[in-house]
DNA sequence: CGCGCCTTTGAGGGCTTTCAAGAGAAGTGG
DNA sequence: CCACTTCTCTTGAAAGCCCTCAAAGGCGCG
């Protein structure tokens, strides 16, 4: 049932020609890093949807790069709660989580017919101390994964159900965006109870926050699935509380959550100069 | 109205000796190894209580690791709103949201006075690439706080104030035991508000729990701020969602936040051997 | 074409928040 | 050392946002 598009390479695969390569693969490597960075992918593989690239406790024993398709991926605590903890597009890397212990922590799963690169870690760790410049790149893509996640208790902490899923569709025509595709319209490979659970929402409130912000003109629908940010400007406020008319109910204060602590200053940037004195 | 910066401490940091070495560093270095990694820490780093060891947009330079005293870290979006996103203890590794974008995202301060060893970036690449260890050690700790932020997005996501109180109680005291100290009773460094705040809660419900687990007799308090387990396992099972009786309104149903989406399997652990098939 | 899954929409209830006030603790300066 | 200021914590009452429960329409797939 697949139908064959290239009579292309067969096991290896190779990195250099790959329109993705400056995802997974810092700019500006050399002839000869490139040539080493070759040896990192092994293999493509490819997953069905529905079905998961790995699952929380398996090994851990490579990362992969997503080069068509998307992905979630979800974590579980002791119990039987289940949350989506993110979506993973095109060029974006995957495993991190199982780094830590040497097993996975999370559940991968395609969320459509899917392909990844293969890049098992051990020959990660030959040509990353061999590479500097991959080296930086991979603890630059692990240090994004924490910021993103950063990003994503915020809107989990504090943020009312609007201004989280006007901050997801934001999120996710960046992201879009970066990859070459509209960043205006686009399909919603997702399902709203994935998309709540990711927003800690429940599917009926994001069903009802979707259908008002189609009321609003924020945006468009098409087939449920496919979506068109009508007005980007406005969801960018909305997501970002900066918006006074909201779509609903009034405002309320800009936030409250946190009044000022305490007066603070940087220590680590000023003077080092100054030494002396131990604990 | 400023505190008075600290007088920087510089003194030879010898991390051979270090009691904590086996936080910050890999066990099992050979001697040659642990001479390399003596090169990493340049010097200690003083903050007093509310001065911040870094702030958003400081450029990246160096990580650093608790050696003394407590800290937070907060994340705020483009609007004022903020959020503690993690509290930091002895041992615990710092600075790792600055890799990806060169600067940091996120502000960090000290929540007593604290000490911190400074890792410089810079000399943290040429030591990892020698010593395969240390770097494996590095990618570890990061992937740690990954998984961690994971946990605790679960919690933000759907969980009852209760359950939050709970995981955070008992996450603190398994973090107080990996150190050697009590689990069983410890000093709450942060107010309410910043509990409340790394919860997703108002402060006023983070006391209004508390002081339900102070009649229920789950805790005992002394002076606001010290607190005492009375009844770990029970705290532990309201975290996990299993706790029948709960602590006051009847418990609801288990989950129903996610539902089963789709059958799953896993690909990616087994039959490599269909891997390679193509698009 | 029928079944199952996904989505939409409504009504009611509950957990948290918001607003407010007072007690308690901590730090400051006389 | 104590009074003062300031911050933190506690507690109450009312309101609100979101969840839970329920039912029906839509869409894809076998």
């Amino acid at each position: 049932m697949d139908m064959p598009i290239s009579p292309a390479v067969h096991s290896r695969v190779t990195c250099s020609n790959c329109l993705l390569r400056n995802l997974c693969l810092p700019p500006g490597l050399s002839h000869r890093e490139l040539e080493c960075a070759e040896h990192l992918v092994s293999t493509r593989l490819r997953i069905r949807r529905g079905a998961s690239l790995y699952r929380s406790g398996d090994a851990f024993k490579s990362l992969y790069a997503v080069w068509l398709g998307s992905l979630k991926s979800t974590t579980s605590s002791d119990d039987a709660r289940e949350q989506v903890t993110g979506f993973h597009m095109t060029g974006d890397m995957v495993g991190f989580d199982g780094l830590g212990a040497g097993s996975h922590t999370s559940d991968v799963v395609a969320l459509e017919d899917t392909e990844v690169c293969v890049f098992p870690y051990q020959r990660l760790e030959e040509v990353t101390s061999a590479v500097p410049a991959l080296r930086q790149h991979l603890h630059r893509l692990m240090s994004r994964d924490i910021v993103r996640q950063q990003r994503l208790m915020l809107m989990l902490g504090g943020m009312h159900a609007h201004e989280r899923l006007a901050g997801f569709l934001v999120d996710l025509a960046d992201r879009f965006e970066a990859r070459g595709y509209s960043g205006r319209e686009f399909i919603l490979r997702m399902t709203r109870a994935e998309i709540g659970s990711f927003l800690g929402l429940t599917l009926e409130t994001v069903s009802r926050v979707m259908s008002q912000f189609l009321r609003d003109g924020l945006i468009d629908l098409r087939n449920v699935k496919q979506i068109r940010l009508a007005d980007p400007g406005r969801l960018r406020r909305i997501a970002a509380g900066t918006d006074v008319a909201k779509t609903q109910g009034l405002g309320r204060a800009p936030d409250a959550h946190l009044r000022v602590l305490r007066p603070a200053r940087t220590v680590a940037a000023a003077r080092p100069e100054m030494a002396a004195e131990f604990a």
